[in-house]
DNA sequence: TAAGAAAGTAACCAGTTAGTGCGTTAGGTG
DNA sequence: CACCTAACGCACTAACTGGTTACTTTCTTA
């Protein structure tokens, strides 16, 4: 050995203690690979390492695998749905409030494609992390409420046609994205185009917004 | 002893040799296991078992885990395609021909559940076995082409406005009901109601036809 | 009918994997 | 500054898991 290394920046760092910091390394790396692999596919020391943190510590703060999912996917629906709060669609008029909506469940799902995969694992495993939250029951009834308003508003300013369930609709516009999204692996090759090219994305928004709008024109 | 078992009916069987309906009993386990856990969940020994076969055999036919879940998955687009072009949708009028096309595919994923999931499970992997496969890009052709012509006539009888993309209005007849089964768990909770319930699949179905009759309309 | 190919079986293996026991260390508090 | 709680880390394990080895049994055919 010939020179110590600076002690200041190479020294084994003392690792000064913070545990929001870890936890927060944690379901950061968690959401990605559970994201990566789904729930079943997902290992636990592959998280640990990407948090930079002992497997340990996943344990000691989530209780389990499935305790550190539930978490994981409480949080990427809370993200969602708050989001969704923050667009303000009430002060819009109801046509442009739909169509903001549907760019935002577009673009959110594309800007977060984790949030999909975290979902379909959950569906594999028939929302049982799900049940168990109270929280997301809470934030989907305003979620269900929020285009109620724009449909009732639509209707009584003539743009919309009377009679359509808001609970139908919320999932037409989620499923004319999620899907298209989630089967662009599979649909790229059926289809022999590239569905996540710029041009293919940006067609795809079109064609949604044109869909939904017809859907609720009156 | 007393009395020799008839050996026709209750002798421990000599097992006739029987490949094809070995190899037939192995893929419906598969089928079953893989939409049930996902392809990474699944597990070779539970597949031999449900088959009542040795699972020495799977790996005879299939050479591995992944060759079993590729013919699999293949047979299941092979069999939705078949089943597709076996519905005369060009003796139909347009109108007809796709509403007929909206109901076969709602049908189609309730009556096999499997589809939807290993499709899903595919996607994780992002189409890694799909792409290994001929076969499924030839019937793909063939639905698109079948979509083409309805679109066609139906522009050619003004009943459809012109300009429809065919792969955009096939991924979208798809999303439809594909979203709203493959997420019908965390669906029924975050929407505080049974969509697996027999009127609310009928009122899914009538929704979507007339999602996709007004996306269409001249 | 002898022989060999194909179907079928049981036991085994090496590598993983979720989960733990137990000891160490940082840093706030009395 | 002594003490104690909570953060952190290492090394281990029991159960599993995909895949294989070595073998027996059945069927076909020359």
């Amino acid at each position: 050995m010939t020179t110590l290394p600076d002690p200041v920046e190479t020294a084994a760092k003392p690792r000064t203690r913070d545990a929001e910091a870890t936890k927060a390394r944690i379901l950061d790396a968690a959401k990605k690979e559970f994201a990566k692999s789904g729930m079943g596919g997902a290992r636990v020391d592959v998280i640990a390492e990407k948090a930079k943190a002992n497997k340990r510590m996943i344990y000691h703060y989530f209780g389990s695998k499935e305790g550190l999912f539930q978490t994981v996917l409480e949080n990427a629906y809370v993200d969602i749905r708050t989001a969704e709060q923050k667009l303000n669609l009430d002060h819009l008029e109801p046509r442009d409030a739909l169509e903001r909506l549907v760019r935002f469940t577009w673009a959110y799902y594309l800007r977060n494609p984790e949030f999909i995969t975290l979902v379909n694992s959950e569906n594999l495993h028939r929302a049982k992390h799900l049940k168990k939250s109270e929280v997301v029951k809470v934030y989907s009834r305003k979620f269900v409420s929020m285009m109620d308003d724009i449909l009732s508003r639509g209707v009584a300013a003539g743009v919309f046609r009377a009679g359509i369930d808001p609970v139908q609709l919320n999932i037409t516009v989620a499923a004319i994205g999620y899907y298209y999204l989630t089967n662009r692996f599979t649909g790229s090759i059926m289809f022999e185009r590239d569905l996540m090219a710029k041009d293919a994305l940006e067609e795809r928004l079109r064609f949604n917004i044109d869909t939904i709008m017809r859907l609720v024109a009156a």
